[in-house]
RNA sequence: GGCCCUAUCGUCUAACGGCUAGGACACCAGGUUCUCAUCCUGGAAAUCGGGGUUCGAUUCCCCGUGGGGCUACCA
C-alpha cells in the first residue's frame, strides 16, 4: 500500500514556503535545509515559494532577511522568489500575486456544491466552540447554511468554507511517522479564503503544490493536522497528492517548541555571534537526522551524499548549544587562516582594534594565536584585547605558584637584557625561543621565567604562549611591556 | 477538553528480536604545557511503568504515564 519515496526514479520536486512574517529563524531554516538535502541528494529540484497572504504581518524586509539568512547559510533553491524577483516557470511564486489562480479553483468548487459561504459571526463561531468543548467535543464548525443563497452584499461579508461530507477517516503515509488516520468528519466545514479574493492557508497550499508540480511536501510536524484538511481539498479538485515527510520539531531547553523565550533563535543573531554557516549547516542538519556511521563533521558535499529520509528522527530535539560551540570550534579550527582572518576581521574594526587597512600578514598571525581557543568568531575581540592595549593587572599576578618575588625580580631583569640584544632578523616566535629557553632552563624552573613574561605581555592567567605573542607585538611594545612588568612588582614590594 | 505525534545516558543519538546497550557534546579525573586552549588516556551517566507475543525483548502489540504539536475569517 505505501508506494516508494521516490517512484520511477523520477527526480523530486520539494518546496519550502516559509511566510515573511518574522525572521529566518533556527526552525525554518532547518526545514529548508532538509528540502534542500533531499532535493540534492535525489537530483531534484528546490522551490521556494513565499506564503505572504497575510498582508498584515508579511513584509518585504521579513521576506528578503529570509532569503539572505538561507543563502548565507549555503542552503540554495532552484526555482522560485529571490531577493531580487523570482526565477522558474511556475510562477508567480509569491502568493499575494496568485489570487487569480485561487479565485479560480474556489469558484470551481463553489459551483460544484463543495464550497459554500458562511456568514456566522464570530461571536456564534465561538459560542458554537465553547459548547463542544464543554460537552467533550471535537471543536469544529458544521455550518447549517451550507445550502443558502446569499446575495452579493452577504457574500462579501462572508468567508468561504469547505463542505465536508466525509464521513470516512482520512489516512495518509508520513515518510517519518508511518500512517496517520484522521477522522474526516472531526474537521467540520473548515474555512478556505476570506471572500474570493484572499485564499487562506490550506486552500493556497493545496492549490500552490498542485500547479507548482510539487511531488513531497517536507515540513515540520505542527503542519500534521493540516493534513487531512489538504487531502480532502486535493481530492475535491481533482489534485494529485504527493508524499508527506513530517519533520520532527526543534525544542527549546524546557522540550517546548523552540521560541524566543529560549534565547537567540535568529539565524542572524547566530551569524553576528560569529558562528560559521557551514558549522550552522552541519549542526542544523543533525537535529533529527544521523549519517549510518558515527561521523558528525562533515562538510555539506558529505551531508548531502548521505542524506536520507529513513534516518529521521521521530521525536523532537533540543537545540543544544554547547554542542553547537563545540562544532564551530572545530570548523574554526580546521579552517585556513587567512580565510579565517577574513571573517573575523570585521569583529575587530567594530571593536575598533584594527581597520580595513591593517596589514594582512600581521592580522592573521593576531587571529592565529587564537584559534584554538574560540568558539565563535565574536570571542576574537575579547581573547585579542591584550595585542591592542596595555593590560591591566595586579602585579601579584607576575608571580608564578612555584616562585617569589626575588626570582621574579631577577627573571625579569635578565629577560629585558637577553631580549634586547635580540636583532630584527630572529624577531619571530622560533627566534626568540631559540634564546630565551636556554635561560629559562638554566634557572631550573623555567616557569619561574616564562610565567612572569607571559603576563607582563598579557595581563592574564591565561593565554597563548610567549613567544608567538612577542612576535605579534614586535621588539619595542615586548620591552616595554617588560618594564612596565618592573616598575608594578616594584610598587608591589 | 478534543484530535494527532512521541518516549535509550543531562543533551544529540547507535543498536532494523539475539553480544558487558555503542558513539558524540557537556561533566569529572589523569597525562602533555609556564598558563589557558588544543591534543591523548580513563571515568561516571540511559532503555518511563505495567501487561502481553516470543526460547529471547531497547526493538513487536495493548494499557497507563510523561512530553510535544494542532485546535483562527494566522501561516
Amino acid at each position: 500500500m505505501t508506494t516508494p519515496l521516490i517512484e520511477d526514479n523520477q527526480p523530486p520536486r520539494v518546496r519550502m514556503a516559509p511566510s515573511p512574517t518574522g525572521n529566518l529563524h533556527i526552525g525554518t531554516a532547518r526545514t529548508a535545509l532538509f528540502n534542500y538535502l533531499f532535493a540534492k541528494h535525489y537530483g531534484g529540484t528546490f522551490v521556494m515559494r513565499s506564503e505572504d497572504t497575510d498582508l498584515e504581518r508579511s513584509t518585504k524586509e521579513f521576506e528578503h532577511n529570509i532569503l539572505e539568512g538561507l543563502e548565507w547559510l549555503g542552503i540554495v533553491w532552484d526555482e522560485g522568489v529571490t531577493v531580487e524577483g523570482e526565477r522558474g516557470e511556475h510562477g508567480p511564486y509569491r502568493q499575494s500575486q496568485r489570487a487569480d489562480t485561487y479565485r479560480t479553483y474556489l469558484e470551481q468548487l463553489l459551483k460544484e456544491g463543495k464550497a459554500f459561504y458562511c456568514w456566522h459571526t464570530s461571536d456564534e463561531l465561538q459560542a458554537e466552540q465553547q459548547d463542544q468543548v464543554a460537552n467533550k467535543e471535537a471543536p469544529r464548525h458544521v455550518c447549517s447554511y451550507r445550502d443558502s443563497q446569499p446575495d452579493e452584499a452577504v457574500k462579501q461579508q462572508a468567508i468561504v468554507r469547505f463542505r465536508n461530507d466525509a464521513k470516512d477517516s482520512v489516512t495518509f503515509h508520513d515518510y517519518v511517522k508511518g500512517d496517520i488516520t484522521f477522522k474526516a468528519e472531526l474537521l467540520g466545514d473548515f474555512s478556505i479564503a476570506k471572500r474570493l479574493d484572499e485564499a487562506l492557508y490550506n486552500f493556497a497550499v493545496v492549490v500552490d503544490d498542485e500547479t507548482m508540480r510539487i511531488t513531497h511536501v517536507v515540513r515540520g510536524e505542527d503542519h500534521i493536522s493540516n493534513t487531512p484538511k489538504q487531502i480532502l481539498l486535493q481530492e475535491a479538485l481533482g489534485f494529485v497528492r504527493p508524499k508527506y515527510v513530517h519533520l520532527p520539531l526543534i525544542l527549546g531547553s524546557d522540550r517546548s517548541k523552540l521560541s524566543k523565550r529560549h534565547g537567540a533563535t535568529a539565524i542572524a543573531q547566530y551569524r553576528e555571534l560569529g558562528y560559521l554557516p557551514r558549522a550552522l549547516f552541519n549542526f542544523i542538519a543533525l537535529i533529527g537526522w544521523h549519517p549510518a556511521d558515527t561521523q558528525e563533521i562533515m562538510p555539506k558535499e558529505l551531508i548531502v551524499e548521505h542524506f536520507s529520509i529513513e534516518a529521521i528522527q521521530q521525536a523532537g530535539a533540543i537545540f543544544d548549544v554547547e554542542k553547537l560551540n563545540w562544532m564551530n570550534g572545530e570548523y574554526i579550527r580546521a579552517t585556513g587562516i587567512a580565510e579565517l582572518t577574513r571573517e573575523a576581521r570585521p569583529y575587530l574594526v567594530a571593536a575598533g582594534f584594527v581597520d580595513e587597512q591593517t596589514d594582512e600578514a600581521w592580522l592573521q598571525k593576531v587571529v592565529a594565536l587564537e584559534q584554538q581557543r574560540i568558539h565563535k568568531l565574536s570571542e576574537i575581540v575579547e581573547a585579542t584585547a591584550f595585542i591592542f592595549s596595555q593590560p591591566q593587572y595586579e602585579p601579584a599576578l607576575l608571580i608564578w605558584k612555584k616562585s617569589d618575588e626575588g626570582k621574579t625580580r631577577s627573571a625579569l631583569s635578565q629577560l629585558l637584557g637577553i631580549i634586547q640584544g635580540i636583532d630584527a632578523s630572529s624577531w619571530n616566535a622560533g627566534g626568540i625561543e631559540a634564546v630565551i629557553m636556554p635561560t629559562a632552563e638554566a634557572t631550573g624552573d623555567r616557569g619561574s621565567m616564562l610565567w612572569p613574561l607571559r603576563v607582563a605581555l598579557t595581563g592574564r592567567k591565561g593565554s597563548p604562549g610567549p613567544f608567538e605573542i612577542m612576535e605579534v607585538l614586535g621588539k619595542e611594545q615586548t620591552l616595554e611591556r617588560l618594564a612596565r612588568a618592573q616598575e608594578l612588582l616594584l610598587q608591589f614590594s
